[in-house]
DNA sequence: GACGCATTGTACCGTTTGGTACAGTCGGGT
DNA sequence: ACCCGACTGTACCAAACGGTACAATGCGTC
């Protein structure tokens, strides 16, 4: 059979809410398969090095789309301002609403951690510097618009933590709101 | 043999950072055995529910600690400045300036969410609730106040899992600082 | 139509998992 | 001195874990 499977993207995606869902650790095999329709056979074959790979691959999956999605638009030198409204829209739309976990979040805090180190500090630092640079060029101080991209940053992933933990439908786009308002953006449009 | 192990709260302290260091999945009986240098027989012993009865002693064990060292001093009616003051300078201690993470908030991501929603949901509940009467006391509209203590949470618990990610010393303590100021109280004094 | 290879299901492996059973061991109370 | 019960170590269990091996399968290509 020559690719039946979902293609690579379709199933990295159904991987990671896996790891989403249940935590590197949560996450066996079985699970996987069960979620992804593969027996073992095909997920070795398509991930040789065997969940540690799936992880890393997911990571760099999610990774990506918020280099195509979010850094880049912060990246973009010509209106810093909309980069970041644009962060902020994606931000609540990936993250639906809080409804949905920060996978990297997630390993960030697990035991996890150690395997994918510089896979998450490269996707945090990322972020935080991006905004940051955003933010300077907004009209920031360098010092200023560090520490406020450090600040939106960890806003962001603790109203993900905070969101799951009291199961608040409101409380992610709350938080978000208020980010959003500090970062010196018109706090009148709604996200 | 009466009482060789070591008394429950200190019992409960190592078990919680096997917990904290591995997460819910990650934190083997044998790792918990091995940390505590307790055999299978004493540790089923002290906790006959097993590990779900383990973790639960642990997450209330750290719930009456925030109950007596944080809440308690943000519900005191005579000075709520000083209470939320305490609350920094507690919270940079427990959580060793970002060195140390929140079992609470890491079970919250997990799957292990399912089993402790309940404690996790009170745990944060009444941190915001507390922190959120403190501010209104201090001055803030209900609503204002409300979202203030969302938002600083969110902070806290966000830093933890920044600091953790990137592995920056300096990020807790300087969000920390921050969300200090936005909650009106003077950004001079370092906590 | 036949060959090659990407894909798949299944059987199997050793290890580790959480948990149980139970016979011992000891110290405090009498 | 003795006994009760809190504590402990060890042996054991079935299930689940991640991973491997391999033969079958069928599509695309020539």
């Amino acid at each position: 059979m020559r690719r039946i499977a979902p293609d690579r993207d379709q199933l990295l995606a159904m991987v990671a809410e896996v790891f989403r869902e249940h935590g590197y650790e949560g996450a066996s095999i079985a699970l996987i398969g069960a979620a992804t329709g593969l027996g073992k056979g095909s997920l070795y074959h398509f991930f040789p090095g065997g969940k540690e790979e799936m992880a890393g691959a997911v990571i760099a999956h999610i990774d990506g789309w918020f280099e195509d999605n979010v850094f880049e638009r912060l990246r973009d030198g010509t209106d810093p301002r909309a980069g970041i409204e644009h962060m902020f829209e994606a931000t609540d739309s990936y993250f639906r609403s809080g409804r949905r976990v920060c996978l990297i979040g997630a390993f960030a805090l697990e035991e996890s951690r150690d395997l994918f180190a510089s896979q998450i500090r490269d996707y945090f630092g990322r972020w935080v510097g991006h905004l940051a640079d955003a933010l300077a060029r907004d009209g920031h101080g360098t010092t200023e618009a560090a520490e406020l991209a450090e600040e939106a940053v960890a806003a962001i992933q603790g109203a993900l933590t905070l969101a799951r933990a009291v199961d608040d439908a409101g409380m992610f786009s709350r938080v978000l709101r208020r980010t959003h308002m500090r970062l010196g953006l018109t706090g009148g449009d709604d996200i």
